[in-house]
DNA sequence: TTGTTAGTGTAATAGTATAACATTACATAA
DNA sequence: TTATGTAATGTTATACTATTACACTAACAA
């Protein structure tokens, strides 16, 4: 829990950096993430805001503070599962990269590697050639962790 | 039309080599997703089957199908858009490549890549590295294309 | 004080997907 | 022919994901 509170409170500083106002349900709600070891929907952060916080929290406002979170650079939506997880760069300052997510499609467990710069300028170079421009350079992989993958044997 | 039945009777083709049954609804939805020039969901495939084929379809036979299509590689689900696309190696007989989706998120026009086998190699490599396996390599690209860049300005 | 804005709440609804169970069509064995 | 099994399809209901429209509140500025 201890951790957890550091992590929120280096979050909390990020967001004033960025002229963002922290109010508690923001926090809770990236608490909730932070806790969390998989990605959860947005249902499920309803469900537990309430376990956690014992206070009930109506969907459209989970949703508003997911959508405030994306766009300070705290939480990602993973578009194939339609679940949300933190942004495990939450603690460096620096310029966001070019995120490569491996999702384990049986416990929905995440990790968020970053692409190589090389690798995203071949990527951009190739998409150019197809006649598309890349809008936001978010790649997620259909995986299975080591865990499920052994104990599906 | 003619074009349409030309492809349609190549993809019966090949689903009677592996070994598959060709339903009149399936070549329908099949159909339709090959005349259309962009993604489309299973209740989009509803409306569109009732407007070219006279018939009512229930939305649980369009995903049957749908699901058929897929395990006979004859149709693709983009995952970050809940829609659906005709595969566009329906034409070809070899062995179905990594597929690199460019998904234009204004007018869900998709072009459909092949990765190459060294950045293929590469990609599974990392994954490995990072703990995970690689189900299924479809990698989907959130993209503007060039009439709707333009048609932006 | 009044006005403005950001944040949040209430209620309804749109859109995506599947579960559970019933029925039909067709092939094949008895 | 009849029986039987299997694949395909249909009916009904429901679960899950997401947003719209409008109301209310708090904090701050003019």
């Amino acid at each position: 829990m201890d951790k957890v509170n550091k992590i929120v409170e280096r979050a909390k500083k990020e967001c004033e950096a960025h002229g963002a106002v922290v109010t508690t349900k923001r926090v809770n709600v990236l608490s909730i993430l932070l806790l969390s070891k998989k990605a959860v929907s947005a249902y499920e952060l309803v469900d537990l805001y309430e376990q956690m916080f014992c206070k009930p929290i109506p969907v459209i406002t989970v949703y508003r503070v997911l959508d405030f979170l994306q766009s300070k650079n705290l939480a990602h939506k993973l578009e194939t599962a339609n679940k949300f997880v933190v942004c495990t760069h939450v603690d460096c300052s620096h310029e966001h990269p070019v995120s490569q997510f491996l999702i384990c499609k049986k416990c929905l467990k995440v990790k968020e590697l970053s692409m190589s710069k090389p690798n995203f300028v071949q990527l951009k170079h190739t998409i150019e050639q197809a006649g598309f421009h890349l809008k936001s350079p978010q790649l997620e992989m259909n995986c299975i962790c080591k865990a499920c993958y052994a104990s599906a044997k």
